[in-house]
DNA sequence: TGGGGATTT
């Protein structure tokens, strides 16, 4: 570009010179009109002209996800040869967005189109491209510099899930390579929240701070209305009765409860149904019971007037202004929601506080149609949220975290929120999780409130006061600072990130979690070991910066956690990769049995509950089998579970007749098909497909399926607690881990709780009660040194059984006992190689001469000077050949057949002189005219 | 002898 003068403005920004026309409907036109960000459009877009990285913030309503992709659309950032790209963090949002903008912008499917895990619509004339935050990761794969993409889109990065943080890092990257090559990407950064400092502030992400435009929310104002005092742990109880005095007191309204669990929720609405019972079956009481309930709720509403006309403000007399800070603030501000409440919203909750048990009286004039939600509830049971409910009655809606961000349920005036949260807690040393329940943030508590608003103004009653408020975080900490980040290395380093600490994540994970997952990965064999001096404490100090592996590339192409990723590419021998598959896309499905274990409110529920889990039980361990294939132990009644399943058809009678989640069995499948096109992908003579009807596996694939998964999860093994250790009664039936001191335990589900095996690997531990291991499989003591060498600490080389040279390798092998890493397990001697060093050497070169690296020496060892175990001698030095021959072998290196096939490559006269002096003079010249000795005969 | 929330390649 032409050099301008520093005084004259900026020279005019290169803007897209097409604008492509869209077609959308009338009604549309109006509909898009309403939305708020429309009037930003030109601020938008002239700010996408000027910088390459624009931030946009608007909360839920603004419409930034639809219509922004349409503003670049319409600006020609999109042509033949280039797209928009969209990533979402869930799979759902990428499909409904895909398929909302392609009906506003009255567009077909192959146009404006999405990409998600399993399936996608996207066609040669795909400009406008939604995908899940993972599905773009994976392109970069691929494709470094995303050419396809002239912008990209992170949608809710204030959510902060894993992949946002590393796309966004590697986008700042890409962004400055593309600018290089006059490429130009833009990135458009779009937030719910003002929470951008991480983005903004952080100089190693982008140098220069991107310019945030902020866009205001087509959303209903909410009222929020603290508790006076917050409940000390029965916050379920509170909001049991909050939701009566609402439901009695309040005109009508969805009300959404958030909870902590499955049970919570199930409980309360037990309760709720109780205390408004809504008797559907009887259709004609039901018209009696809408109308009625009309009728009670006009005249809860008069109530609720007269109680609000009751209770105008009063004097105070304890409120003095110059109370400290503390319990009498907070009480300040208690009132100051209570005069609101009596002035801007028409109930007074405080009525009937001291009657805590009035809603226990059933009351079905009142009828609530209370319905449960959480993730894992079956689809279509999550679906009765979304209809409106049955005349006359109200909705009510008893949540986990599912409704603050991934549900939005339509007509929720009220909302009650318990400011609990549960979150699963890794820790970090020892990889054991617990799920622990605490307060949200502030920034979550307000994503609840504003639930309430979606369409006209709400209310929001939180259970606990505005003091404790105020002491909550503000914002919840990102994902990648929560949990272990082996995978996410794995995926950096495929893409040749080696300084894994230096990448510009918006937040980093910690250094422990970082060289935690650098340990794992080296162990795996996914990265190379750092030189042996260097090794553990010192990992740390070189950066960080093992790089990856042809192991370690291979894993990173199949779709699965780390250790996973190691059995699958283990494998390939004795026909196990369908079987591998199988339970590893079962282990990575979380949650594959229904849960049973909640409370029956009838008898005849509890019977049916009592029968359902009997025979999951008894399929568990008809799955499990007896004898070789009990010993795979939860592994097998994976395999059996989704082998069965599939064998089945995959239907949901057989789901439901077994205890499985229809849902999860489906992801299995899909899962399966997508890991045998991995494996296919690396390994095409595998010719691998997916069976319907797969076999069980026979006893010796079981045994080796135990040893695949043993070599996966290494660093997963436990050891039952010998009898000198039972004296203390906390370590009866305990195992005992590498990393932690307490005892653990097989968890009561596993299929091995009662075998009690020596040695064990398991999938994870949880703590609840106790420390439990599960998805617990069997292990052979002799495995262990050659399968996990990289755990074990190994003694010198064992004279009997004697060192032996290998035929097959070429290399140098001999028998060595181990112990196991930190805890000393003294594990059996094993055939391993010989370790390198100078007796390597020796052996090697005494095998040598024996004529078994190489036959056409054999001929001439009758004739040998000395005989070739002198190598071994203490005296050997005494004898200078053996010194001569030591010294040419390490000079090149060579202590195993093909160290030496390529020293010989450089130089064929390579080791002949030294050789000689192992032979009468009268031979030499026979020896030379043989020189190498490589090829036989 | 048992307690698990929400995502994603």
């Amino acid at each position: 570009p032409p050099k301008t003068p520093a005084s004259a403005p900026p020279p005019p920004v290169a803007k897209p010179a097409v604008f492509i026309p869209v077609n959308r409907t009338p009604e549309m036109q109006e509909e898009r009109l309403k939305l708020p960000i429309l009037a930003e459009e030109q601020a938008i877009m002239e700010a996408v002209a000027e910088h390459p990285i624009v931030i946009v913030c608007g909360e839920t309503g603004s419409g930034k996800t639809t219509q922004v992709p349409q503003f670049l659309y319409e600006a020609g950032y999109s042509s033949e040869d280039s797209i928009i790209g969209v990533t979402e963090p869930r799979r759902v949002a990428a499909v409904a967005m895909s398929q909302r903008v392609a009906k506003e912008m009255n567009l077909s499917h192959r146009v404006v189109s999405y990409q998600i895990r399993y399936e996608g619509n996207v066609t040669e004339e795909t400009r406008i491209k939604f995908m899940t935050d993972g599905v773009l990761l994976k392109e970069i794969q691929k494709d470094f510099l995303l050419l396809k993409y002239k912008v990209v889109i992170i949608d809710e990065a204030h959510e902060r899930s894993v992949y946002t943080d590393i796309l966004l890092g590697l986008l700042s990257r890409i962004v400055a390579l593309r600018a290089k090559r006059h490429l130009p990407l833009k990135l458009l950064i779009m937030s719910a929240t003002l929470r951008v400092e991480d983005f903004t502030q952080n100089q190693r992400l982008f140098t220069t701070p991107p310019p945030v435009i902020k866009v205001e929310s087509r959303q209903f104002p909410v009222t929020v209305h603290f508790n006076k005092r917050t409940p000390l742990d029965d916050y379920s109880g509170e909001c049991f009765r909050k939701v009566c005095k609402i439901h009695r007191m309040l005109p009508a309204g969805g009300i959404l409860v958030f909870l902590t669990g499955q049970a919570e929720v199930h409980a309360l609405c037990r309760r709720l149904r109780k205390a408004f019972p809504f008797r559907c079956s009887q259709p004609q009481e039901k018209e009696e019971d809408s109308a009625e309930g009309m009728r009670r709720f006009k005249k809860s509403r008069t109530r609720a007037r007269k109680a609000q006309a009751m209770a105008l403000p009063q004097i105070n007399l304890d409120n003095y202004s110059v109370l400290p800070a503390g319990e009498g603030d907070e009480d300040r501000e208690a009132e100051m929601d209570d005069e609101e409440e009596a002035l801007g919203s028409d109930l007074d909750l405080d009525l009937g506080d001291s009657e805590a048990n009035e809603g226990e009286q059933p009351d079905a004039s009142l009828p609530l149609h209370v319905l449960p939600l959480y993730s894992l509830l079956a689809p279509e049971k999550q679906a009765q949220v979304f209809k409106p409910p049955p005349e006359g009655t109200r909705l009510c809606v008893v949540a986990t975290n599912v409704a603050e961000t991934s549900l939005t349920i339509p007509g929720i005036k009220y909302v009650v929120d318990c400011g609990k949260v549960k979150k699963r807690y890794y820790d970090r040393v020892t990889g054991v999780s617990s799920f622990r329940v605490t307060w949200v943030s502030q920034a979550s508590a307000d994503q609840r409130a504003g639930r309430a608003g979606r369409t006209e103004p709400g209310h929001c009653y939180r259970l606990y006061s505005s003091a404790v408020f105020g002491d909550f975080e503000q914002f919840p900490p990102p994902e990648i600072t929560r949990r272990p980040v082996e995978d996410l290395i794995l995926q950096m380093k495929a893409l040749s990130i080696e300084k894994v600490i230096n990448f510009p994540f918006p937040t980093p994970p910690s250094v422990e979690a970082l060289v935690a997952a650098e340990e794992l990965l080296v162990a795996l064999g996914a990265l190379q070991a750092p030189p042996k001096q260097e090794r553990m404490k010192k990992l740390q100090m070189s950066q960080l910066s093992c790089p990856i592996t042809a192991l370690g590339r291979t894993m990173s192409t199949f779709p699965v956690a780390p250790r996973y990723a190691k059995m699958l590419a283990l494998s390939q021998q004795h026909g196990c990769l369908p079987y591998t598959i199988a339970i590893v896309a079962a282990m990575t499905v979380r949650e594959l049995f229904e849960e049973l274990d909640r409370p029956a409110a009838s008898e005849k529920e509890l019977a049916e509950l009592k029968g359902r889990r009997a025979r999951v039980a008894q399929m568990k361990r008809t799955w499990a089998g007896q004898g070789p294939s009990l010993k795979l132990g939860d592994l097998m009644v994976l395999l059996g579970a989704v082998g069965a399943c599939e064998y089945a058809g995959c239907s949901p009678q057989f789901c439901q007749a077994n205890g499985l989640r229809y849902k999860a069995m489906l992801e299995i499948r899909r899962l399966r098909g997508q890991l045998t096109t991995a494996v296919n992908a690396v390994c095409p003579e595998a010719g691998l497909f997916l069976d319907p009807k797969m076999q069980p596996p026979t006893e010796s694939q079981v045994t080796y399926l135990r040893q695949i998964m043993a070599a996966g999860l290494g660093d997963h093994l436990a050891r039952r607690v010998q009898s000198e250790d039972l004296l203390d009664p906390k370590w009866k039936n305990a195992y005992k881990t590498p990393l932690l001191d307490d005892p653990v335990f097989i968890h009561p589900s596993s299929v091995l709780f009662k075998e009690l095996p020596e040695f064990v690997v398991y999938q994870e531990i949880v703590e609840t009660t106790k420390m439990y291991m599960k998805g617990v499989s069997t292990v052979e003591i002799q495995w262990i040194p050659s399968l996990l060498p990289s755990y074990c600490q190994f003694d010198a080389p064992l004279e009997e059984p004697a060192p032996s040279y290998c035929p097959e390798s070429g290399q140098v092998l001999c028998h060595r006992a181990s112990v196991f890493y930190r805890v000393g397990w003294p594990l059996p001697a094993v055939q391993v190689d010989f370790p390198e060093g100078i007796d390597r050497y020796k052996y090697f070169a005494r095998f040598l001469l024996e004529g078994q690296v190489f036959r056409k020496l054999a001929s001439f060892k009758s004739c040998l000077l000395s005989s070739p175990s002198t190598m071994l001698k203490t005296w050997a030095r005494l004898q200078p050949r053996t010194e001569t021959l030591l010294r040419a072998l390490v000079a090149h290196k060579a202590d195993s057949r093909d160290s030496l096939l390529a020293a010989w490559k450089k130089n064929p006269k390579y080791l002949l002189a030294e050789y000689c002096e192992w032979l009468p003079k009268a031979m030499h010249s026979d020896v030379e005219k043989n020189w190498p000795p490589t090829t036989d005969s």
